[in-house]
DNA sequence: GACAGTATGGCAGTCTCTGTCAAGTTGGCA
DNA sequence: TGCCAACTTGACAGAGACTGCCATACTGTC
């Protein structure tokens, strides 16, 4: 029950994670999504499936899954209050999409073009990024002193997910030899002219 | 092989679809999404199950299949070239979620709070949105004559296509007792507004 | 070295979805 | 009226994702 125990288990099973994880990519990669199984995955990774499902909650889950996703709410919380939301976006994204970089950027790209070709990931990926709206949204209208649910909020919130979407998807379809951050701010200004043409 | 008969088994397969829906939504109702099986259903529907994957490919399907879906590209094309995107958008949403609203404004409602609540029908829905957006990028693209992928034409489109959802959310929220396109206008009206604020 | 908490494996079973084949239906045509 | 071709349906078997349950093994502690 001690601390360090648990930190031990909790990192452990990071690590484990990891494992599966490449070996499930490693396998995607050969043969594809579809034509992987959960066996096929499980038996690579030298445990069984009944195992892999205490790993990962789904096939999917896999794919989705990062290091990064359970600390995304910490680094939001760790950015400065006045700061442009324009510029916490921008620290957001380095941090999370850097530390992916650099641990294995070949994954990160097998990673979204699988996110881009794989409708059922594609998905799920959406839904995923929508509660990260949810979130920002919350940021947004406590930073206005708006209701948490105001339309304003989660319009622009939703608004900025997208362009970061989009961001991706562009980087994804050059093969990742374009700049990732640099796509990321030319989604926002785009974002932010189109709009300035429509308003009237 | 002649064409009237083609129309006419078109029909009866609509027709075949809407009384297979009504039956799955009178359950979804009654027990709720997940605890609703497809043999409930094709047994309900009177049809046996191998038929019901015959009419939809899917069990999500029957959730976000509408007759409307057919001929969303055809509104699309029927809209003057020179007029106003956020226009066009208003006519199309006026013209989808018109005809569902005035045949079954339950079963509308019921649609949208299965699409909000059951996170797998919402990942679906995000996804076909996503298409929806491609379209009206090219559509955008070609207005302003820009490639078909351009950077700025997705990411306008990405952002209208989540303000819609943002509105069509704020909507079922409210159990439906706000006007839809009333929301979506101001939906519309917040994105330029948020933008205009950011573009600095 | 026994004990509690946790991790793993194996098994049976549910549910979605697909391929295949046989039987029935429908609409024209001789 | 009888017959053909296209299409529709149902029954069956089976793959694959996922869950509940129980027995077993591991890990650190007293």
């Amino acid at each position: 029950m001690a601390e360090q125990s648990y930190d031990l288990r909790e990192r452990k099973r990071t690590k484990t994670r990891l494992m599966i994880q490449a070996e499930a990519f490693r396998l995607f990669a050969e043969k594809g999504y579809e034509n992987t199984t959960v066996d096929d995955i499980a038996f690579a990774a030298a445990i069984s499936p009944r195992t892999f499902f205490r790993y990962f909650p789904t096939k999917e889950d896999v794919v989705l899954w990062d290091e990064y996703d359970p600390i995304a709410a910490e680094l939001v919380a760790a950015r400065p209050d006045d700061e442009p939301l324009a510029e916490t976006l921008r620290a957001i994204t380095r941090a999370a999409i850097g530390g992916l970089y650099r641990r294995d950027p070949a994954q990160l790209l097998m990673r979204t073009r699988l996110l881009a070709s794989v409708p059922e990931l594609r998905a799920r990926m959406l839904a995923q990024q929508g509660s990260g709206g949810d979130m920002l949204a919350a940021l947004l209208a406590q930073k206005r002193g708006l209701r948490a649910d105001d339309l304003a909020a989660r319009v622009i919130a939703a608004a900025f997910g997208a362009a970061i979407i989009t961001a991706v998807d562009a980087w994804q379809r050059d093969d990742g030899k374009s700049d990732l951050l640099e796509l990321v701010d030319r989604a926002i200004h785009e974002l932010a002219e189109g709009m300035r043409e429509l308003g009237d």
